[in-house]
DNA sequence: AAATATGTTAATATATAGTTAAAAATGTAA
DNA sequence: TTACATTTTTAACTATATATTAACATATTT
């Protein structure tokens, strides 16, 4: 059995999807074995960091010889677990529901979206024979069918009262594209994406350029 | 003159958003002073933190009675550079790109979409008379108007080209949604939103939620 | 005088970078 | 083909840097 530190710090899990990416990249490219050091230019990522990051799921690599690239990508997949299949629900059929809605490159990644809400169910064009559904009706769906994820891309105050029902139905991730800061708690997980935030932290590097 | 000191770590700036967010909606509540331990309890941040990433700016508090919410508020928003305004192009008018046309949170904050770029100039619905220009003529734009960050939305190969492209025009700011990862430099601030990042970070931590 | 609450310093924890012994691959010569 | 020296490269260890938390002296309010 592969030795694996209880907690994997995350900082490091959020390395894993672009090393992630790197192997698929290098899979295409034809390429079959890869050296610390040359991820490490790839991803302006210290070597030693690389090795260090991986030493945390045990050993990958061979000495003398690297890492195998389609071995390396295939664990990190099983880590993040990719390997599995999720069914996502989307809160909003604004541009941004509908934006994920469409969103190609997840179908191939066993992440199905299974359904979309709103307020209003009007004329709104989706992939894959989806329809919008009253967002009345989504606590009644999350009980009959399996749900993995939730993502909120709705606006508004309604927000915290979303999360509540959200964490009620015991969907166990919540992709929060709202103003309001969700937080992760033992039966949660939340990745919160702020566009304000995001601009405003441009804004200041930005201003800052030469600190750099 | 106040003390600033040079670096401000990048966890720290990414922090401070939050707290204008924070301050933004106490002064909706009425609220005037606000203390450490109870922007902790809000942010859910320590209420060392809290003043510890304070005082890399310099005093903002006063002891025994805590932080004026407005004086506090400004001195953040100084800080972030958002007494300023800004010129925002967005290239790529999917459906990501209509979004972030159409945020009205934007507006009154001195960020100011200026343009719009796509291959086809299409029939989009875009608000304040904004309309889809070629992404050939771009270029062009950019010397001839002031624009302070360069909005990414598009996807595929052409990415690559287009963030030269951008740094050769000389804008000081990339804002990514692109899947293909931007480095910053001296030049160039970058904020890279990668929404299959983020997905699959959430995803791990779905699968390890006991571990929280 | 007691309670509150900052700013700063010190201590702890976490993250990143550097180093090295050993393992494997490669190259070369007989 | 085999022996063996050289090169490559990891895994583990060590050192450094950064970030977070705790502690406390000092100032203000009540």
């Amino acid at each position: 059995m592969r030795k694996v530190k209880n907690i994997i710090p995350e900082v490091v899990v959020r390395r894993l999807p672009r090393y992630f990416r790197l192997l698929s990249e290098l899979e295409r490219e034809g390429k079959d074995r890869i050296s610390s050091s040359v991820i490490s230019k790839r991803l302006n990522i210290t070597a030693s960091q690389v090795r260090q990051d991986f030493s945390h799921f045990g050993a990958f690599g061979l000495q003398g010889y690297g890492y195998d690239v389609n071995f390396l990508k295939e664990e990190i997949k099983n880590i993040l677990g990719l390997d599995k299949e999720y069914n996502v629900v989307i809160i909003g059929a604004g541009n941004i529901g509908k934006a994920l809605a469409n969103y190609k490159k997840f179908n191939n990644q066993g992440i199905n979206i299974t359904a979309v809400f709103d307020i209003q169910t009007k004329n709104i064009e989706l992939p894959n024979g989806l329809e919008v559904s009253h967002i009345d009706t989504f606590s009644d769906f999350a009980k009959n069918n399996k749900v993995d994820i939730a993502v909120i891309t709705t606006q508004g105050e309604a927000v915290e009262d979303l999360a509540k029902t959200i964490k009620e139905c015991s969907i166990p991730a919540i992709w929060n594209f709202s103003h309001f800061y969700i937080q992760s708690d033992e039966k949660t997980a939340v990745e919160n994406i702020n566009l304000n935030e995001s601009m405003f932290t441009l804004i200041y590097l930005l201003n800052n350029l030469e600190n750099k």
